[in-house]
Formats: C-alpha cells, sequence, structure tokens
DNA sequence: TGTACATCAGTGAACGCGCGTTCACTGATGTAC
DNA sequence: TGTACATCAGTGAACGCGCGTTCACTGATGTAC
C-alpha cells in the first residue's frame, strides 16, 4: 500500500501507525477527555515530547486519514447514468462503496466511540460532515449540469450525510456480519417513504 | 418575566444576565476559544473568581435559557389536525412560531457566530440537535398513534432539524428585516421537491 | 573495506497558558426581638 | 426605633492539571570518498 522511498520513512510510518492505533484504543475504552497525550505515547512505547512530533494536536492523531470515502462516493456518482434520480444515484454509489469500508468495522466502531465521548471531537466531526455535504452537493450539481451547487443540490448533500451517518450507526448496532449495504438501502427508502410519500399530496399548500 | 422571590435573587439574576450578555458578545466578537473566563468577568463587572460562583464551566454560560423553541414546537404540532401529512403539519408548527424567534434575531445572530467560532461549541450543538430531533420524534409518534418512536419518526425529526437549521441560515444570511416564516416554508418546499419529486418513480427499483 | 560526516527520529527539561477547584474571608443586605 | 445576628454575593490567593511550545541535545542510521 505505501511504498517505502526513503529508509528513515519507514520506521517514522511505523511510529506514527502505533500513535494512531494507540489513541483510537484509548479514546474508545477511557474516553477521549480521559486520555492524556502523555499516556498515547505510554502505550506507542515513545516519550510523551515525541507525540507532538508527529501531530500537531491532540484532537488531530484521530482524524488521520479519513476523507477517502466521500471522494470516492462523488467519483462513483459520476458515473451512474443520467436517467436514474439524484436520491436513486446516489443511494447506488453508497451501496457500491459499502463493503470496502464494511471491511473496517471494528475501526470504525472505535471512531464512533471515540467521537461520542468527546464535545471536541463532534464539533470536529460536524465541521468534517459540512465539507462532505459540500462535496456531495458539487457532485450533484455535476450531475444536473449545473456549474455551481444551487439551494436544492446542498440540501440533498446535507441529506445524504445524515443518510449516511444513520446507516452507519444502525449497522454498527447490528449483529457483527450485518450488511452496510442492505442498511444504507433500507435508511434511503425510509426518507423517499417518509418525505417523498407524505409530501407529494400537499407539497403546495402552505404557500398561497 | 421573572417575578423577584427573595431580595437577593434580583441581584443575582442581574449578575447572571450580565455574564451572559458579555459572554455572548465576547464569544461573537474574539471568537470563543480566545476569550478567557476572566475577559468575561471584566466585561460584566466582576471579579474573574465570580465567573465560576454562576456557570461551572466557561461552555455552560452560551447555552443558558434555549431550547423553549422546540418544546414549544413539539406542543404546537400536537395541535395540527390530523388530516395534514406530517411534514405539512411541521411546517406549518414551525412557521406558526417564526414571528416569536424572529424577534430575538440579534440574539441568534450572535449565537450562532460564536457556535461557529469553536469546535466544542459545535460538539455541544450536535448534541443538543439530538436531543431536539428525538423530541421532534417522539411528537410525530403521538401524531401517529404510536407509544415509541420508529426509525421513520426519527428520521423525519433528524431532518426536521437539519431544515429548520437551513432556514435560520439562510434568513441570517438575508436583509434584516427578512421573513423567517417564508424561508422555513420554502426550506421545506425544496425538501419535498427534491426528495420526493424525484424519488416516487423510482423507489423501489434497487431492492430486488 | 574503512573512516569522516550528514541526516534525521527521538528525548529531557523547563515553561506559558487558561480552565476549574479549594479555603478562608469581607461586607452588604436582610430579619428577630 | 435600635441593636444583635443570619444570610448570602462577591472576593483573593494559591493550586492542580493537561495541552502545546521552545531550546538544546543524543544517538542511531545512513552516505561520501
Amino acid at each position: 500500500m505505501t511504498t517505502t522511498r526513503s529508509p528513515w520513512a519507514a520506521h517514522t510510518a511505523r511510529t506514527r501507525r502505533a500513535l494512531v492505533d494507540a489513541a483510537l484504543e484509548l479514546f474508545a475504552d477511557r474516553g477521549y477527555d480521559a486520555t492524556t497525550t502523555g499516556a498515547i505515547a505510554e502505550a506507542a512505547g515513545v516519550s510523551p515530547r515525541t507525540f507532538f512530533r508527529y501531530f500537531p494536536t491532540k484532537e488531530s492523531v484521530l482524524f488521520f486519514g479519513e476523507y477517502e470515502f466521500i471522494r470516492s462516493f462523488a467519483g462513483v456518482l459520476q458515473c451512474q447514468p443520467p436517467t436514474v434520480s439524484d436520491l436513486d444515484a446516489m443511494r447506488a454509489s453508497f451501496v457500491l462503496l459499502a463493503p470496502g469500508a464494511a471491511r473496517l468495522r471494528k475501526r470504525i466502531e472505535r471512531y464512533r466511540k471515540a467521537v461520542r465521548s468527546s464535545l471536541v471531537l463532534r464539533g470536529r466531526e460536524q465541521a468534517n460532515h459540512d465539507d462532505h455535504a459540500a462535496t456531495v452537493a458539487a457532485a450533484i450539481a455535476a450531475r444536473r449540469g449545473l456549474a455551481y451547487p444551487d439551494p436544492a443540490c446542498e440540501l440533498l448533500g446535507t441529506i445524504a450525510v445524515v443518510v449516511l451517518q444513520r446507516a452507519i450507526d444502525r449497522w454498527l448496532a447490528g449483529p457483527a456480519r450485518g450488511d452496510l449495504g442492505a442498511a444504507i438501502a433500507d435508511e434511503f427508502t425510509l426518507l423517499a417513504d417518509a418525505v417523498g410519500g407524505a409530501a407529494r399530496l400537499t407539497s403546495d399548500s402552505q404557500l398561497s
């Protein structure tokens, strides 16, 4: 996966990985706030000082290497046939990527447990979700042939992120061998029924 | 509004208000992290020590007295006629409460500016939004005659909160005399069109 | 093959900073009689 | 009306704690020749 460039890089990568793993485990176990950077360093087998050689802040150690999923999603979304509705295109794209993400289940579980344990992390994740929503909105705008995302695209982006999060949470709450793709598909169906089913009849009744 | 019970209570209330006002202004102005509790105390005309007599943490000063809006909403939602769809009932309820909230525009603006300035505050607000979504979900469940909210109710609750936030943000971004109720109604229409319009045709195409 | 030098990961010690706590106190505003 | 006492807001000083920074160093792993 990672090609070792210089002789030093291998050692550096190993140390960084040790710190990330130790942090993830401790955060999920004791909670973020109750875990000191010194404890992470100790668990990774380095001195307290070394932690800050690798990460500028305590928080940044957790968000190392997230983001690929949503970027992949934006790419896959472009490949969906234009005849399919935006909502179904999103569902199909997420479902397509689900197996890859599902292999990281243990990691994702710890990550979300860590995030839940601290307000700072929830805030950071919220900021990330805003980025993700913007990425999805841009992808939908491209699908529709728009230069910039309009409010409708932005709303769809935001909703996609919310629905995905719900699906992941329900998947994690289920059995260890549960199907992430099915959970995502279910959640999109729920959305279409809850909003689409009821709204169609009376959509314009309020604006006279 | 607040009936003065004991002679001490009046003074206490005045000091607390001074702290809250000072905090809100400083947070919105310089940002949360760049504002020390000492600076808040100074701006409120008390000693640094006194701040912690009133608020257990720096963060808690900002979230003093929020929540009424969503609780009122849950109440109003119950009064909507059962013939109206859930989505329209939510829209009508929000629109009904909008004028009251609109009068607090300046305050809401500073509050949101403060929240945006800090990860801790975003995290706290996120936690609050989860509570709000649960409140709305419970109200919808009651409307539907369910003892407990099912996943569909929960999803609607989450989406209601997201849509409301978007409406508020767009309202704040608009002119000073803009109509909050109209912004909310618009956002709900956008939702119905974006999700309802497209999804209806192909809702079951993915689950074979 | 062997020596001289460069690079880079890791370390130690000390410090600044702001939140939040603890302990002991002052002084003003109220009540009892 | 006047004195003795109780209550409560506010204060001062000192401290613990953990994040993150700064400065100067060690020692291992590599390269030049």
